[in-house]
DNA sequence: ACGGGTTCTTACTCGTGAGTAACGTTACGG
DNA sequence: CCGTAACGTTACTCACGAGTAAGAACCCGT
């Protein structure tokens, strides 16, 4: 016994495991500030077990994006009710989005960082991501009535709104989501007229 | 002669060119990828100036983030004619902003890096451009007749929503301005009722 | 024309962190 | 019930990058 044998667990549980204690070190001190040495400790692991199961630091990194980027998705893609009205439909996707950041504050910094951040050989992954969610907004748009040609700058317009809105609700905890439905709403007005 | 006695320039003048260079690095990588080497190479001086001029990466940093911080806001206060209607001063301001991120993609990629990152060490620099900013689209809005209790959302939805066109304009800059202005604008016609 | 402050260099140190080697230990499938 | 694959560890290597020492060349004022 070399000393200190942790609980033996299989693969298919420890590895979610390690990225729940990655999603807290990223979203702590970001992707760069980041130790792999951290991250084990934060998992109760050894290094090593870390690249035996990602590989590298960017390994982990893309396993962890890909997940909470799956995650937001499906959320906004389940949410859509496409019989709806324009105002029913941008306030279901906008509460799928708010529900995730508020049950996820880590999870949305870590997207967030990468959102704007200059990692290419990373960025495809959230871009990727983003630019689904950017289609299904412009999709609603356009089917409700939006000039087809502004509903682009409309859509990306509405999404920073919405990543601007989560960043200050994280440090606003007291808001009501209501607020924060409403605001993206009503702006969205501005890009379809009421028919 | 130690070889290699660079034309020699006063500190006045090779300050700010050691910011450019920064600007660029900065800009290229982000804040951590940056090292001090490749800012001395760029700009085409030896590594010690940069610690003899700005003390610490960190230093240049914040002198750097200092000095573009500066001239946005500038350009924004200046741009601001407090006579006129809502959609008059808004369009000066987005007009500003736009310029800005127009002429200084770099810097602009700099600040955005920045907005969103965790460097407690150095956030309070952007943060404050920032909240004057907010402020005064807040005071914008209030003065326009927008509902005082809601004013701070829509405050930041706009100014997010303002942060996101820049980063799609610098990806297709083939869009007009105009466009940028115009939807900002009628984003913001929700906030304060016409009159 | 020379002293001293400023500009500038080469050539280091030294910590930190990614990634690896080499090796125990458990448990389960045959 | 035992061999072997999966789980897990300690203890390294090695590169890279922040920061520093020590001193050389320049140039201005007196």
């Amino acid at each position: 016994m070399t000393r200190a044998t942790r609980k033996r667990v299989p693969r298919a549980e420890r590895e979610p495991l390690m990225l729940d204690a990655a999603e807290r070190v990223f979203s702590d001190v970001g992707f760069h500030a980041a130790s792999m040495d951290a991250i084990a400790a934060e998992a109760g692991i050894s290094k090593p077990m870390l690249y035996n199961y990602f590989g590298s630091k960017q390994g982990i990194y893309l396993a962890y994006l890909s997940r909470a980027g799956r995650d937001l998705l499906n959320r906004m893609l389940a949410a859509d009710v496409p019989g709806g009205t324009l105002p029913e439909r941008l306030a279901a996707g906008a509460g799928a989005f708010f529900g995730f950041v508020g049950e996820n504050h880590d999870g949305w910094r870590v997207l967030r960082e990468e959102m704007v951040g200059q990692r290419e050989e990373v960025g495809g992954q959230v871009a990727g991501m983003r630019s689904a969610i950017h289609a299904l907004l412009s999709e609603v748009l356009l089917e409700e009535g939006g000039d087809p040609s502004r509903v682009d700058a409309y859509a990306h317009a509405l999404t920073g709104a919405g990543e601007s809105l989560a960043d200050w609700w994280l440090e606003h905890p007291d808001t009501p989501v209501e607020v924060l439905v409403d605001t993206l709403v009503d702006m969205a007005g501005a890009a379809a007229p009421p028919r």
